[in-house]
DNA sequence: ACTTAACCGAGACGGTACGTCGTGTCTTGCC
DNA sequence: GGCAAGACACGACGTACCGTCTCGGTTAAGT
């Protein structure tokens, strides 16, 4: 990941080896502006996350979060996006029921970890916010999601799936309980609950 | 449901057939108010939604509205559930699994009419409001599920379903997916998608 | 005095001697909004007096201080003056000179008291409401002057004062000296002034 | 009188050179916050001055007002007294009196102009406001008091006034008439009353 | 070394909405 | 008809952030 990935995506200079002239940017702010943002998200939520407040505790002027980033929404994403790579992996078991229901823990896990409070603050701002929503969904959901696709797979590989299995299906039916209880807040949200998904929904692939 | 049923909840004056002393509020400037709120919100989504707005749209002044709900969440949310009482009722097929498809392929139907904006509003307002979420759940949900469990028992009684089945597992397996696909729009959401989780998840419990 | 003096001067029914129907006025309502009305401004001047306040520190409602007085200001200008009247009579030692000195020195010191603060608020707040600066001198001013003028008079009698005396003028002189002090506060406002001024304003009118 | 000589009187960077960091205050619409409460206070008068009314006849947001002036009173004294540096000066005529009697006449003259209003207002609102009244010492009153003592001193050094005079009596003497029918409006305020009054009050002190 | 150009902090600016308060009016039921 | 209680439309309050701007000062690369 390079340093300009932003969601609005400034153009890199990645192309010609040339830096472009004038001060570079300041690495520093850029960190100490996402790890403010991280910060007050976790404390306040979204919607009383400002940008004035978020220079303050980065001692930045606020020009400086304006020039890179286009809005909350940008910046909350990457503050979050950037902190939650390489992380959920899938195991390989060798049963896909294990497998999955063992990444599903590990997201329960994150979901009532402090980092959950962030999770449910872009996905409520999401709910208002397009380019927030589609944040999440490129940089944090698919990227797990062909990592599950390929789990499935070797699932019907050896035969504990049918091999018309509609993939997208059977996983919304495995996560989408856990976002449920997660973002409704309506019942225990336990790891042990993952297993029990998985034994509604896998009823008939392999041992737990 | 009675006049003063706020989400916060004044106290309500049924039980002693006393009427209080001074002025009685309006029931016209509360009705406009909440239609005002369900037009704005329709348009331009809860972040932008401005009690000012509200106020202006509905002739009233935003004294009247601040006397009677404290925030603009609550203010969405008695604005939404209000519309939404007496709805989404369970049908009596004789069949669980056609009961819970034929009210799931309902639900999808309002998630997907204009009023799932509101519902999107009211959930990711929710997501750092936890009064706001509470109001959905008790006057939203919870009236729901409580239909549910009655016709899951029904499946039960007539041997549809294991007599140990746990309800809130299930019923968390059948709509958690709907919500989720609601909520991160990572796919389409058809009323067919209502019957396809119903495959998964009631697989053996009678035809569809 | 009777009841019904207000600044404003509702028509009384003292010619025919019927009383109207209906309830009548409360006298107790009458006299705690007026001595709520002096409470409030010895506490906190013109501007920051409320109705609002007087109501509720005088347990009436607000529509009962609207029904009888139009404004904050003849509210006032009846609080202060019915607590006004009957004082700062005028003495009567044989000489111009020292008659006026004692009766300075008498203003002066209710200036100095607690009521000084209620003065200062209505000619402060008459400032820009006439009608409170009308009050002021029709119920406070003129009567006073009325025995000065006579107290003036009985020194051009004794040969203390030239028989051509500009009354008016020679009362400005007077009197001006110690409501500039008193309102502009540039110097101390005691009751020695009081000598000092007729010291250079009546000169030649006997002894002090 | 420097840029930044509030009432309220933020600090000043007079002494060292250097500017303050950051964008630097709008002289454009500090004239036009001051130009514009002087037109409205003569429009309308003090207590219905709004701060709203002034930033929007200003063309300037609310914040920068409040950043500059903390309330409504400072303003209007800021206002009335930058326009009131420089004037009112006293005469060399060679007679005490007569320097006295024209500078009062200009200061009736001044009181009768549509200034006058402003200055009833600064001194109606300093009933409630120390500060303001304050102010209105400070800069208004003292300038012209030192120069009144010059002028004073130079009518003893030629005799026309006793060595032992007491200055402040004699000016309160003089000025108070002034400001007492400016202030209760009781009788006309002619620029003729000024000779008057030096005629009761300086009687022998050489021509008018 | 000197220019040049972009970065950065500080913070003032025109706005918009906030949530509160007081105004003066009204509606209701009791006295 | 007076009165309390209190809801109402209205309008200003003073505050908080928004996103933009204008400064002086900093930081390298390319002269």
């Amino acid at each position: 990941m390079t340093q300009n990935s932003t969601v609005t995506g400034r153009a890199s200079n990645k192309s010609n080896g040339k830096r472009p002239p004038g001060r570079p940017r300041s690495e520093h702010s850029r960190q100490a502006i996402l790890r403010s943002t991280l910060k007050l998200l976790r404390q306040q939520g979204f919607p009383d996350l400002s940008i004035e407040a978020v220079a303050a505790d980065a001692n930045v002027s606020k020009a400086t979060v304006y020039r890179w980033w286009p809005n909350r929404g940008a910046l909350v994403a990457d503050a979050f996006l950037e902190s939650a790579e390489q992380e959920l992996q899938f195991p390989h078991t060798g049963s896909v029921r294990s497998d999955m229901s063992r990444q599903m823990r590990r997201l329960i896990r994150v979901f009532r970890s402090s980092r959950g409070k962030v999770v449910a603050a872009l996905l409520g701002g999401g709910q208002s916010d397009p380019e927030l929503l589609e944040a999440f969904r490129e940089r944090f959901l698919w990227p797990r999601r062909r990592q599950a696709y390929q789990t499935l797979q070797r699932g019907i590989d050896r035969g504990e799936l049918p091999a018309d299995t509609d993939l997208d299906l059977l996983l919304d039916s495995l996560y989408g309980p856990i976002y449920f209880r997660f973002l409704i807040r309506h019942d225990e949200l336990t790891e042990k609950f993952a297993d029990k998904i998985c034994g509604v929904v896998l009823k008939n692939c392999g041992p737990a």
